[in-house]
DNA sequence: GTTGACTGGCTAATATGTTAGTGATTGAAT
DNA sequence: ATTCAATCACTAACATATTAGCCAGTCAAC
């Protein structure tokens, strides 16, 4: 017994490496009153003015039931204005509010300050690899990749 | 307007990388009715016989009040079997049942045979340097990394 | 004009993540 | 023996993740 896969949990390895990272980030976008998911959006917005929620969706990695309830919340304390499209009465607007705009301003600096002090703890070269490889990984992700052959189902429930 | 952060968003990254990995993944498991977090924990018991749930919660990267949850659920699915410990009562074992021992014993092998597919097309290049760097990381995070200080809290729903 | 495939945001149901706090238990210090 | 801090699993409340499906709106083909 107690034999070892041949590969090492590799998403398992991302989870604690981004919760390694993000546990630097988190304090500073709380102290603000924001969750991580909400910064993620803010964000975006701020660099981009205005982007509809399935554009926000694809960008933030955040899945579309989700966002509508993020959106609802973060509409409730006036973060975001959301506005049907005219010429399209499915399609929405979202846009920061001067509150976030303000809000970001003040936020942004503190991110960016924290990211110098873990590139100054972990090593600029270390940090520089990083994106490297996981912007491969992204990329690699162009060719499609095949799936395993799954055996036909089974009723465990019965075990 | 329009102002970039000097840093990309790297917790993002982690997550879309993280991401486009487990959806080769996903499908395989969900095929034994099986959630994401159910198989860390599978895998890591089938490799460690017993464990407590607190060593679950550190070597999965799950928090205790999701543990709680989720092994609930494993021992309905008879996956597990949880028994306290007659010394400390406080403290519990969970053990692999023989269903899902068999069922780990079926599983395991379509997931190193997707990660033999996976490192094909990526490369067993990008695959070793991935592993490397994550376990750089999550190495650099034994020195303690200062905070950036933060301005007095604001009231924000004010605005 | 109607049909039919499609799109985009949404709801519902369930599982997990996150933060705070509870209660029983243990062990060390009094 | 009693107090006290620490430990561990758990609960509560809320936010998000995941899967499935719904519904109105759009658009092209008929």
């Amino acid at each position: 017994m107690s034999r070892k896969l041949a590969y090492r949990n590799l998403p398992q390895l991302f989870l604690k490496a981004r919760e390694e990272l993000l546990c630097h980030f988190r304090p500073i976008i709380s102290h603000f009153g924001l969750t991580e998911q909400q910064w993620r959006i803010l964000r975006t917005l701020s660099e981009t003015e205005q982007l509809e929620p399935r554009e926000i969706c694809e960008i933030c990695h955040i899945l579309s039931p989700s966002m509508t309830g993020v959106l609802s919340r973060m509409e409730e304390m006036n973060l975001v204005t959301r506005e049907r499209m005219p010429e399209d009465q499915r399609r929405v607007i979202v846009r920061l509010t001067p509150k976030s705009e303000q809000l970001v301003s003040e936020l942004g600096p503190l991110i960016v300050e924290q990211y110098k002090v873990i590139e100054k703890a972990f090593g600029a070269e270390l940090i520089k690899e990083l994106y490297e490889v996981m912007d491969r990984v992204i990329a690699a992700e162009r060719g499609p990749i095949p799936r395993v052959a799954l055996p036909p189902k089974k009723d465990w429930s019965a075990l």
